[in-house]
DNA sequence: AAGATAGATATTTTCGAAAATCAATAATAA
DNA sequence: TTATTATTGATTTTCGAAAATATCTATCTT
């Protein structure tokens, strides 16, 4: 037995680690939207070659994250109102029906489940002294939305949820706004794993379309995007 | 103006071309599921080198169509009963939810190409006379369905029908039971198409399940699969 | 004989260079 | 001047070879 114990960044491929760096840097608008991404730029600030450098970003490129104009290269996705909306309205369908299918299924171990994670996202302010969301408060809030969903046992469902829930993590990053719009996230987090818990698909249903539409009101509010941000 | 009038085969890449291929073979069952696809053949059957290979696998393998292992290798997408009855999940729940967009959303120009589509589709039969699937028809067939959400604008839900129906169309393909079952799909689509033009959402979401539902029962009901087929 | 170890082979993954395409500029003609 | 055509430079796309990893077979040990 002579395994290293995988202290990560090996058995992954480059072209694997690549992607997440990518999909990080784009989701969390370092990468801004419609940039170019030219290859020398990023063999440069990556620190690896052509092959998989295309590779992540054909994978991304499927996932709608860049776009790709044939021999005229790889572009961040644009954001625009229109598409804000689209997403919007996927997400309240696909994360309402992945909830609705989690309460069918999910057993007393899934119920804690919920339960702890929405007691640990209360026991953390969602902003910093600076003003600005906080990344463990951020990782706990990701944790309770997916504890809701884990007892959906559809793997096609669930891949969907997740590519919308990046593009709505993007959005919602490149809006500066958003974390001074003072909104009481756990009121409303506890009303969803109330209604959750207490097995009401229909009042979690209405919920989580309600919590899903207040997000994209406040990005739509904010000066920030509102000025040169958005496509149309 | 010197264009040279696309005759297809230019313009695009490579890695599109043999994309376009690799899905096609793959939702043929040209290419059998569960079967290694090593680059040495590929290079070999496909007629070009590595990268546009490479390429097209990658994209291929974020919409499932192929798995990718680590240092192992791409392999056709396995089909299982469990991943089929995931597929008739979603696609259930997408494809109605394109329909009652659809419906919300068409004019009388969508309603025109609707009744043009069942229209063409029924002056075709299914079978050819040697038994198999016709060619023709289900070109028609597919237009037809696609003329039912063609009024539905949401990018991203067209995205997700468009995928899972390439899965749906490999299952049936590799059912050859499937071109037996003696099924009267006119009637069925007739009832659709009348429910979507009197623009009764609910009817028409009842009538595409039962549908979806209906093809998925003769392909479990196949012999053909049934010994060795499934992985489950 | 069963299991582990080491070497050889097959295959994937990655890099660097060549070919193809696009974008921008300069030169030419109407 | 304006529009069209070459020419140059930048960039993407593709290929072929090198490096890394896995798989298989034979050998050795218990």
């Amino acid at each position: 037995m002579t395994m290293p114990l995988r202290s990560d960044g090996d058995g992954k491929t480059l072209m694997a680690s690549v992607y997440d760096r990518l999909r990080g840097d784009i989701v969390d608008g370092e990468l801004r939207p419609g940039a170019r991404l030219r290859f020398d730029e990023l063999k440069e600030s990556y620190g690896v070659g052509l092959s998989p450098l295309r590779e992540a970003l054909t994978r991304l490129a499927a996932e709608k994250l860049v776009i790709l104009e044939e021999h005229k290269g790889f572009r961040v996705a644009p954001i625009s109102r229109s598409d804000l909306n689209d997403l919007l309205f996927m997400r309240q369908e696909i994360e309402s029906l992945a909830i609705r299918r989690a309460i069918e299924r999910g057993d007393d171990q899934w119920e804690s489940a919920v339960v702890a994670t929405i007691h640990a996202l209360g026991k953390r302010d969602s902003l910093t002294e600076g003003g600005h969301i906080d990344p463990e408060w951020e990782r706990r809030h990701r944790a309770f939305h997916d504890s809701l969903v884990a007892a959906c046992d559809s793997p096609r469902l669930l891949l969907y949820r997740q590519q919308l829930t990046d593009h709505a993590d993007r959005y919602r990053k490149l809006s500066h706004h958003y974390s001074s719009s003072g909104r009481d996230h756990l009121s409303e987090h506890c009303a969803l794993s109330d209604a959750v818990i207490a097995r009401d698909a229909d009042l979690a249903n209405q919920l989580i379309r309600k919590h899903l539409l207040r997000t994209v009101e406040i990005i739509l509010s904010g000066e920030d995007l509102q000025k040169t941000g958005f496509d149309d």
